[in-house]
DNA sequence: TTTTATTTTCAATAATTATTGAAAGTTTTA
DNA sequence: TAAAACTTTCAATAATTATTGAAAATAAAA
């Protein structure tokens, strides 16, 4: 196997990955083909290298941006634009997190808050606010589990703590 | 508010979060119900609160139950099964982990690993490859601190440690 | 055994989600 | 200003995924 080939693997692999996790696959490939490119791609470049139209190229290019997972680059002499991929995964990683958090965390958090304004005189009443109340604890334990890897990457000190958890 | 809207608001809610992550919505719809049920509910009582069909529930409890996350029971003098939940969140939670990250995450490593078979000696192989096992570390710290989260819960002294690092 | 109740399967269909590509829009160059 | 180069949009379509429902299978009762 030759890096082009294990490249390829390496983009539908995580194009497969991405949509189990609720991630646009195709978003998924373009950002896997970035990620282990070393120069800028053009959409022309992108396009051509996995196979999609200029609209879906352009699309993933563009939430890639929001999701602040990819750049914007420009070549002198050339008008079209290039992209590049934040290559530091575990910056990659606080990214993703942090964008997923902001999308979906958050609103949850928020739903589930209000879901606990019944008539708390019901029969049952109790029960189910125990039940949300618990799944709240739950969420936000996830939420700052999250918080918890990222720094302790950052820490030599929380990283250590960590291992010691295993 | 009452009970029944509130929990209906549930379902919902659940199901389309569920969907967000990759989770079949409805198998999300009928764990959310039977999370909030009091009582354990038989298929006809599930296609009924959920306006689904009886093929539908049907797969949907038996997948539930190879999550782990309900179980059979049966009522004298009725013919039918009945089901219930873990009710217990943190057991609800280490369960679908646990699911996930047999069907998902060994997998997933288990194919980096194989990606790093190529050809070494080409120009931009040593690149891909730190790419790869940078991406592999990612994981199992993800892998492992999911572990710790729930190890956490369940010891006092670990509870203590991860809230330091808040 | 036969009947009845219940569960399971799965081909057909519906619903959802992703993708295309050509037209419109924008920016740069001549 | 007009033409060329490039980017963006979005209605139409394709691909995927979920759901139905009726028939087959199974299990319990008569």
């Amino acid at each position: 196997m030759n890096v082009k080939e294990a490249q390829q693997e390496f983009v539908q692999l995580w194009g497969n990955f991405g949509s189990q996790w609720g991630i646009n696959k195709t978003m998924a490939q373009v950002h896997a083909l970035l990620l282990t490119s070393d120069d800028a791609m053009s959409t022309d470049d992108i396009m051509e290298a996995l196979s999609i139209s200029r609209g879906g190229a352009n699309m993933n290019v563009r939430e890639l941006m929001v999701w602040n997972l990819i750049y914007k680059v420009s070549k002198t002499g050339d008008r079209k634009e290039f992209f590049v991929a934040e290559k530091d995964i575990w910056e990659v990683a606080k990214r993703i997190t942090r964008e997923r958090k902001r999308r979906e965390i958050e609103p949850l958090k928020l739903h589930l808050s209000r879901l606990k304004e019944l008539d708390k005189k019901e029969k049952g009443a109790g029960d189910f606010i125990q039940m949300v109340e618990n799944i709240e604890r739950l969420v936000s334990r996830m939420d700052l589990m999250s918080d918890t890897v990222m720094k302790a990457e950052e820490s030599a000190f929380f990283g250590a703590i960590i291992r010691l958890l295993k």
